[in-house]
DNA sequence: TTGAAAGCGCTAACAA
DNA sequence: TTGTTAGCGCTTTCAA
């Protein structure tokens, strides 16, 4: 085992096999060894025109050789941009974003674009960090699930100059890109089906008041109440479960109560497997005890849970190309609201009462 | 509505209400402002030592108000370290990675850091390409899933200089720190388990060749059949499945198969959920037409699997601590090999044959 | 306790 | 087609 050392790299010999390893090398280092200027080894390695062929081919065959990985940092600070996409969300461990995550991740690696990601669990304080810290790093985007009315996040978003697009819950009175699922519409067939199967009493587990979608969804039932002639109660409006946790406390409360619904719209997938484990605890089989439906679908499920898809792959598709399109300035019309369909996945979790 | 411009600055006058907004300040505009140097604005902003209360006070205030984010690339291409921590897994979509990633994060979020995640689905090139994208983005640790027996990958890793942990799984060859759980002793307990439950027809889903994961649990469900005196049979080991829609196929194919095992031993609980989709597709009932044990213990299924509990978030919180450890240089000791246990939780997806 | 100056590695004018 | 130069925003000596 012999080294060489020249400069900034180190040649190891073992036996007939000779390897050029470098204490990290920069483009000075490959400028010093192929003898060109700084500025030839950027446009030859970044691909741009103008340089002779030969020159570039042993400009890279030398950044191969030395090992060469671009300081991306330098290259961000340079170019006042990082090929770098935000994407900021509640719960990366909530299969729905994790899925969404995918194909963000996926459309922009076509794109030449990387993503971090952000877990803000919808608290404001950590949504602002988030976008502050993604500003920080000079992204190129942002992608963001913004839980609530927080009108100082869209303002720091705004300010920022950076393009963004607003992922499942546009406000009306925001200017900005956004990307949604049609919950009302959604919620209006799981009532549909709900009283097509004989149910009246019909309940909805609320995602909270910071939940654009539950408020979305909520219309929606009641609005198909209203169309059905059904009796809008109160009571069977329950608040607030959004995870599986705080799903499995409400079936405690539900199995507690009198005068139950028969049927429950929960306000996601999680949620809903929350309900069927606390019922099942208690030897109350779904949908016999009481009949669900889901929003999600969430493909992990075992149990033959009916419920309102969202399209979340293809919702990422699309925030990410609308995004990107905004990035590479090749759109620059107005604001975009693109709503994408839902649709009810009928399975075993209700129950015909007819 | 009144705009002053000043330099970089612009006030905002609405009604008696005054606002300063910036357009991107930077160190040298707070410095231009409060009359003090930017090396001086930077310590004060750094909360380093040596600076006076009140100059500290007011470069504080001063950023504060003009609502100066700190560029980070500029930070870390100056400091030679960005206060990031590269996290590479196969496929965040897998809940078992969401958890341990969220693990990490909270860990490093502690200590001040961040993180940013890359997918590899296991594919060795995209693996590479990861660590040397972390590389270029100076990350300051990398806690890395690399699936297989890739040398490459470590020596790329150990040349970077970049301090790392391995996850999950550790070759006895590589020197490097490592958390992984028992995967062997769990699957030496699920044999041991079925066999009490009067089974000796035991099968094993692969997750192939390149799942170290897979390899031990072999060893693991090998020595337990030595231990019973239970003939190995190759053809009870089913190659390969590692996700829901590998473990569905799966499903068929053992459905298909004249002399099948009375039990099966999935991969993971993935593809665990797979074959019980498959079975229930066609009417067959887990554990009645045959018993399933899983890997993992995924907080998402409704299903009663008995499975073998990997201890994902401790394991996630211990490789944050221990490369936190090594990158602030408190921890110079000699490489760590850490094994967390794993345990059986017995539900219901075993049938006993006594 | 503060300031001046250099430099991190790169890109982007512009000049040659 | 290639080279020179400046500068991105910050940290980090070192001097005052």
């Amino acid at each position: 085992l012999i080294y060489y050392f020249y400069d900034a790299i180190i040649k190891i010999r073992t036996g007939s096999y000779e390897e050029v390893i470098l204490i990290k090398v920069n483009i000075t280092d490959i400028a010093r060894i192929t003898g060109f200027a700084k500025s030839t080894v950027s446009a030859a390695l970044n691909n741009k025109p103008g340089v002779n062929p030969e020159t570039r081919d042993k400009i890279l065959k030398t950044a191969e050789q030395m090992n060469y990985i671009p300081n991306e940092l330098a290259r961000g600070l340079s170019s006042k941009t990082s090929a770098t996409i935000g994407v900021i969300v509640r719960d990366i461990t909530n299969p729905f974003y994790a899925r969404m995550c995918r194909a963000i991740e996926q459309i922009a690696y076509n794109y030449g674009f990387t993503i971090i990601i952000s877990n803000t669990d919808g608290i404001p304080d950590k949504e602002l960090n988030a976008i502050r810290l993604m500003i920080g790093k000079m992204v190129s985007g942002i992608i963001v699930d913004i839980s609530g009315n927080d009108l100082d996040l869209f303002f720091e978003l705004r300010k920022s100059n950076i393009p963004y697009v607003l992922f499942g819950a546009c406000q009306s009175n925001v200017d900005a890109d956004c990307i949604e699922a049609d919950d009302y519409k959604g919620a209006l067939r799981a009532v549909e089906y709900l009283v097509s199967c004989g149910h009246e009493k019909i309940g909805f587990i609320h995602g909270g008041n910071d939940s654009i979608y539950s408020q979305r969804r909520l219309n929606g039932i009641k609005d198909a109440f209203l169309k059905f002639h059904i009796q809008f109660d109160d009571k069977f409006i329950l608040h607030k479960a959004k995870k599986m946790e705080d799903g499995y406390e409400m079936g405690k409360r539900l199995i507690g109560m009198k005068d139950r619904p028969t049927a429950i719209i929960a306000y996601n997938d999680l949620v809903a497997i929350g309900l069927i484990k606390s019922f099942e605890e208690e030897g109350l089989i779904v949908p016999d005890f009481m009949s669900i439906i889901g929003f999600d679908d969430i493909e992990l499920m075992t149990f033959p849970l009916t419920t309102v898809r969202i399209p979340e792959y293809d919702m990422g598709v699309e925030a990410a190309e609308l995004l990107i399109s905004r990035i590479s300035g090749k759109n620059t019309g107005k604001f975009q609201k693109i709503i994408l369909d839902t649709e009810l996945i009928i399975r075993k979790s209700v129950k015909s009462l007819l």
